[in-house]
DNA sequence: TATTTTTCTGCAATCGATTGCATATTGAAA
DNA sequence: TTTCAATATGCAATCGATTGCAGAAAAATA
């Protein structure tokens, strides 16, 4: 009788592999216990007897079972995953960030689900969308360019989900930030150039409704200002984020009566390699008689001839900072409080292509 | 009285709109209707008076509601849901085949969940077991180089999901696959740098667990099994994937008594690079006295000087094949049949690195 | 007009894991 | 020895969405 009832069981099993996963309930009829003691074994909860623990989780084991987190999160009503919007994956930043967030996440046994917008604002509400539908805890995410209204996210503040925004964010949303200071690394590149001796200094500049640009540009002009030089709207040229776009722009600049000396391509440094590539092609020598100036220490910023001056955003910082900023806001239950915005220092990388003077 | 319940109602969803989620059931009372209407009129499935379905989508609205997928897909048994599994997302070539991934299955309305391993085996497990435990509809996997056992991949066969495998295979696993052919490109590059003049081939390789790096030694045996050249064990370099270690076992075959002419490193432009770097710091002419040639085209490969001859994988169209190939096999439950394999043809790109003969 | 088919709604069960609490047993303390 | 506390287990409900099916009503057909 138990040698045929443990037969059956075996062809049971063996259906059930091919068709359907093992539950806690396949393990209790084993066992002849309830799946209630099973769960409570397994997830070491509650008071369970040693050696039925231990029997338990063997049994697991060999059945190989897997816990389906679909169940288990709806149940406990979190789901320790932390979901992150970036633009796109494959710009450095925002892979460093991730990497930096990944890094403090996994200790802590959180999970990590990464969407990335293209840059569309369609996209980013469809990631935001599908991670509220996931019941993630939390939201990390840098706005898209195309991203011109917020009410995505006031949602995701609705739906009672964390939200912290780092590098591009929305200004109008009160919500736990991690930024760079933007304004000041680009004051102190534009000094840096002026000190070197250039004088007529444009800027390639982003779409004035990201914060981030909006900033560089204010750290350009007060660079200008404390050295007294006028400001020219000729040199200001507005969407110039691509090596493409950068190069556009550089041709137009450099094809004025009153070329400028120095482009300071506050987007990106693939703006900058874009105004790298013009200048080679038009005989004009960088530094000497233009100094370039990029964003974001990209890989390549050192390996250009000459390498590209640049700032370091110190991504991987920053998306530690993200993660140990959800981690500190955890129990705070405080919520007129003002949300934390944690600042990490940018600094300025001075290589070959504004080396004028030496 | 009715204007009491009303009172009543607002009070009660103002109240749960900080504390707890709308739900089905919100919206099924506020219109005296039951959840099991609400549903099919949200999903548009089964019958549901129009009148009724337009009050219900417009109340949901209202309200902010939310489908939660947890409970969606518990109930469903499918969730949607693809999981990606890469060693690196700042790397081109990966970022690149989820673009292509995600490129078509955004059409499909599915979703894509990205995970990292690092490189790493251990954190490779996890990945992939979280993606087992959520439930994903298929997982897609380049392993890492740390991955000497794939017990883990025969698990996700075992769970009944479907597993795609890309450019990093398992060869003993019987899965559904997208390669390219490692052995034929890098036989073209070798053929090519030979037929540029270049004699003495030396060859990064990396470790020969991964099938893309052995096929890719096959290649270069074969040509110079072609070309009547004799292979020099010396010539042969492994473990040299990053550019740091690229760098080093450059500098040792710079200094053998017979060093090379030309060094082909087949496992990554990165390697590529440091074998740049370490010829420049010679005052080693490139490509007069020493050829270079890459793998995988990164983006900088054409912007040092001179721009790295390498080859060029597609890693889009790998991305969209494997998507195409998930959703082919949708339907197939013919588990006997050999899974297929999609074999993306690579390019090889030939610029200043290796162009000696010119 | 009677019969058949279509439309509609609600009930109850399902999915798989978790957990509050009742009950029984064992061990410790008074 | 009696009382109290700790340990252990099982029952039933919960989480939120979906769906099979029964029964009723409306529409179509004979």
């Amino acid at each position: 009788m138990q040698s045929i009832a443990e037969k059956y069981f075996c062809i049971f099993t063996k259906v059930m592999k091919q068709k359907k996963r093992v539950t806690i309930y396949d393990i209790a009829q084993k066992l002849n216990v309830t799946a209630s003691t099973v769960s409570r074994a397994l997830s070491n909860n509650g008071y369970v007897n040693e050696a039925t623990r231990l029997l338990v989780q063997k049994t697991a084991a060999e059945l190989n079972y897997k816990r389906n987190t679909l169940a288990s999160n709806l149940r406990k009503g979190e789901s320790k995953t932390i979901g992150v919007v970036v633009p796109r994956i494959n710009q450095n930043f925002f892979a460093n960030v991730i990497a930096g967030i990944e890094d403090s996440t996994y200790q802590k046994g959180y999970n990590l689900v990464i969407c990335q917008s293209d840059e569309q604002y369609k996209k980013e509400v469809k990631c935001v969308n599908t991670l509220i539908n996931q019941h993630v805890d939390c939201i990390v995410i840098s706005v898209s360019v195309d991203s011109l209204n917020y009410d995505h996210l006031q949602n995701v503040i609705d739906q009672g989900i964390q939200l912290i925004q780092f590098d591009r964010v929305a200004d109008e949303l009160q919500t736990l930030k991690v930024i760079n200071d933007n304004e000041q690394a680009s004051f102190e590149a534009v000094c840096h150039m002026l000190e070197q001796g250039y004088k007529k200094i444009a800027l390639l500049e982003g779409p004035q409704n990201l914060n981030i640009f909006r900033q560089r540009k204010n750290g350009y002009l007060r660079a200008l200002k404390k050295f007294g030089v006028p400001v020219n709207s000729a040199y200001v040229v507005e969407n110039a984020w691509t090596k493409e776009l950068g190069a556009a722009a550089t041709k137009k600049l450099l094809n004025l009566p009153d070329a400028p000396d120095a482009i300071f391509a506050s987007t990106s440094d693939f703006s900058a390699l874009g105004v790298l590539e013009v200048a080679n092609g038009m005989q004009i020598k960088v530094p000497s008689q233009l100094g370039i100036c990029g964003y974001s220490n990209e890989a390549f910023t050192e390996i250009t001839s000459p390498s590209i001056t640049t700032i370091d955003q110190f991504s991987m910082d920053m998306g530690r900072a993200v993660a140990n900023l959800y981690f500190d806001e955890l129990g705070n239950t405080n919520t007129s409080e003002i949300p934390k915005t944690i600042d990490i220092k940018p600094a300025l990388i001075i290589r070959g292509s504004t080396s004028r003077k030496s």
